[in-house]
DNA sequence: CCTAAGTAGTTGAACTCTCAGCGATTGAGA
DNA sequence: TCTCAATCGCTGAGAGTTCAACTACTTAGG
C-alpha cells in the first residue's frame, strides 16, 4: 500500500459502480432464474456443463476445479451434493490413487438437458437482448483483455513489484 | 419455456463464456484482496461506503438495502456483524416506529478509511490497467444499459410477455 | 532404498446468504 | 373505529463457500 492512494476520477468511479450495479443485477437474476426452475446454483450447473463436453463425460477432480474455477474444495463439496442427486459419480483413478474421476450420470445428463433452455434464455433475454452487436462485440473484447490480464497475473502482488 | 430454444451462436457463447470468466476473475480477486487486507466481504464494505456517504452517515435500513443491492434479511445479518465489530450502530426511528437507522460510528469510518486504499488500488490494477480509454468508455456503455434493461424488467417474467 | 517435499482430494468449522416465517407497526377503506 | 393488507425489520434453518488442517499417495534427491 503506497503512501498516497491514486484514486478513481469521476469517469472511474461512474465506470466502476455501473459496471458493479450491472454485475450483480445480471448475475442475481441468472442465480435466481437457475435456483428457482433446476434447483442448483449456478456454480453446480457449470459443473454439469463441463462433465457433458469431456470426453466419457469424465474428468478428474483437479481439472473439473481448473476449468470451473472453483477451488478443490469447494469442488470436494459441490461434487458430494451432486453424487447425493445421482447427478454425478466418483471413480478411483488407476494411475494416480490419490485421484478420482467425476463423471456425469445419466440422470445427470438429463437433469442439464431440462436446465439448459431456462438458463439460456434467460441469458439471452437478460443480457444479449439488452446489447447491440457493437456492444456485444465491446463486451467480447473487454472480457477478454480483462482474462488475459487477470490470468497473467498472480492472485497476489509479488515483491518488488513496485508493491 | 418454450417448446424449442435459441440456443446461443458460436459469437453469442464465446462471449458469454468470456464474460463469465472474467467476471468471476476480477471479483473473485476483489472479494479475496478485502477479505485478506479488511477482514471485510465486499458486500460489508460497500455498507460502509454507502453510509459514509449519506447524510450524517446515518441511513434507514431499508434505503441502505436498496442502495446496496441487498435484501432486507441480508442486510440484518450484516448491520448485526458490523455493530458488533463496533462499525455500524443502530438507532430507533421515531415517526415510523417499525424502522430502524444504521449510522457509521467513528471507527466505521476509520475502517472504511484503512480500508478504501488497498480496495482502490485493486480496483485498478485488476481492471483498469487492462483496458484502454476506447475499452473504458464501452464498459461504462455497456453497464448503463444493462442496468437499465435490468431495473426496468421484473425478476421474473410477466404473464402474456411471450413466455 | 529412504526420506522429504509436493500433489490430490477430503473434511469440519466458521461465515455469509437465502428463504420462509414472524411480530410489530402503519395505512387505507368500510 | 375496525379491519385487513402492506411495510419494516428480525430470526432461524438450510445451503454454499472459504480456510486450515489432514490423509494418502507420488516424486525427487541423497
Amino acid at each position: 500500500m503506497t503512501a498516497d492512494t491514486q484514486w478513481l476520477d469521476d469517469d472511474e468511479q461512474r465506470t466502476w459502480r455501473a459496471f458493479l450495479t450491472a454485475q450483480r443485477l445480471l448475475f442475481d437474476r441468472l442465480e435466481r432464474q437457475l435456483q428457482r426452475d433446476a434447483g442448483l446454483p449456478h456454480a453446480y450447473y457449470e459443473i454439469l456443463v463441463r462433465l457433458s463436453e469431456a470426453p466419457d463425460r469424465t474428468l478428474r477432480m483437479s481439472q473439473l476445479a481448473d476449468s470451473s474455477l472453483s477451488s478443490r474444495s469447494r469442488l470436494s463439496h459441490a461434487v458430494a451434493r451432486l453424487e447425493a442427486s445421482g447427478w454425478v459419480r466418483r471413480r478411483a483413478c488407476a494411475e494416480d490413487r490419490r485421484g478420482s474421476f467425476a463423471e456425469l450420470t445419466p440422470e445427470g445428463l438429463a437433469k442439464l438437458e431440462a436446465s439448459a433452455p431456462g438458463h439460456v434464455e434467460a441469458v439471452r433475454s437478460d443480457l444479449f437482448d439488452a446489447l447491440d452487436r457493437n456492444h456485444q462485440h465491446a463486451l467480447r473484447e473487454i472480457s477478454e483483455a480483462l482474462v488475459n490480464h487477470l490470468s497473467d497475473s498472480p492472485p497476489w502482488p509479488v515483491d518488488g513489484d513496485g508493491e
